[in-house]
DNA sequence: TCATTGTCTTATCATATTATCACATTTGAT
DNA sequence: ATCAAATGTGATAATATGATAAGACAATGA
């Protein structure tokens, strides 16, 4: 079982540690800041899946969080803020955000918001919306997050779960080292040794012989790609 | 640009007319139906791509059309209902719809919500892309970086893959030897003879007879080309 | 807190790719 | 037909790239 990393940026210390409590309850592994040269920091070093962004935040308006993550981000912003103005909600919508929730807010409807935009991040990774994936011997659970080989659990680390995301999601298409690191690691980076270390430990974990992958398979001089019918 | 249809399901006249009015006014197709009968039958003769759905429908629960809806189609719905519960919300967006606007609701704000919806499916659409260049026996998948001769996949090693992709896209072009050394190792040199190693090396693997080559032509004292139709 | 798990780094070994060379073959001008 | 220049090809050496194990360190969870 692998969790969704959520990411709270929120100044009212209250109404975040309220949010992280639910979010956790449910399965979820929850980041706060609580401002936006905060928020932006652990984004960047913690690559969340989702972003919960306050509007208010004492050091930088939300509206140009907003922008500023979307410059190199498609991360999934749900806003949650005091201001019920339709001109924020408008704006905020339009520069990326994914939703809109005014507060007072009823916790189950925001997890139940967050749970519509990781259906949707699903479907965009997938593109068909059968969310259980077989290869031969191997199946992949989206919605329950989990790995099977042979019909028999096999546990991955959340860097080696996203990675094989990417590449069943690509299937068939070779996937630079650096389109790698960049989508699993959320940032740049000239040194790229990583992902091979990681594609080894997956290999390790989903091949039966991992001097003869079925599944992943490398492109000498290029990257790695997931095999193809 | 295509204009987007968008079937109001809806059975308040008066909400739906405004709503179709502002949504004409910013080019959308409109399509209305003033009950879940017809919503449906609408949708599956119309096929429109955003569905705007009240749940307070004269004939049927409007979580029963999501539910229906879903069993055959992912199109997004957006719910706008007058319901404001807690528990209605969730229901409505976990059966599978994007959205829920509460009545009253600003037009701009919907709109918004509408563009976010437009968003995520040019979103997942986009994957869908292909490029893919077919000449007789070979088929080159620039996507995926594959190479295909009579269907079998020919390994290419990164210079003679980039060697290809320069002769392809300069097809029926005589290219000079400082030329193909220049764009395929990056830099110039006097001395271009690995050009022909490399040439010899590609041709070996995409000719069926490299001594009357098909594809990649000599043309003496100048450079090579690729065949032309 | 301590044990466990996950991440990143480094070192070593194995393999694939690239560069170079020597020589064979072809080409085109005479 | 002949010959010099241009081109093709196979072998091999040099280099670049990849796989993997082991260990340091950090984060997590009971």
């Amino acid at each position: 079982m692998n969790k969704l990393t959520i990411l709270i940026v929120e100044d009212d210390k209250y109404i975040s540690n309220f949010i992280a409590i639910s979010l956790e309850k449910d399965g979820y592994k929850v980041l706060t800041a609580s401002s936006a040269a905060e928020g932006l920091f652990m984004f960047s070093s913690h690559n969340p899946d989702v972003i919960l962004l306050d509007l208010g935040l004492p050091d930088k308006d939300g509206i140009d969080v907003i922008k500023e993550l979307r410059t190199f981000s498609e991360v999934p912003i749900l806003v949650v803020s005091a201001r019920g103005q339709e001109k924020e909600k408008i704006e905020a919508l339009d520069l990326g955000g994914d939703d809109y929730v005014t507060k007072p807010f009823y916790m189950g409807e925001l997890m139940a918001r967050i749970r519509v935009v990781e259906r949707n991040m699903a479907k965009s990774l997938m593109q068909h919306e059968e969310s259980i994936f077989f290869s031969k011997s191997l199946t992949v659970d989206f919605d329950k997050r989990r790995v099977l080989i042979d019909d028999r659990e096999v546990h991955l680390t959340p860097i080696e779960y996203k990675l094989l995301l990417l590449l069943i999601a690509n299937k068939g298409k070779v996937l630079t080292h650096n389109y790698i690191f960049k989508q699993v690691w959320g940032y740049e980076s000239i040194d790229t040794k990583n992902v091979r270390v990681y594609m080894a430990n997956l290999r390790r974990k989903i091949e039966k012989n991992t001097a003869n992958p079925q599944f992943i398979l490398t492109e000498v001089g290029v990257g790695y790609r997931f095999a193809d019918e």
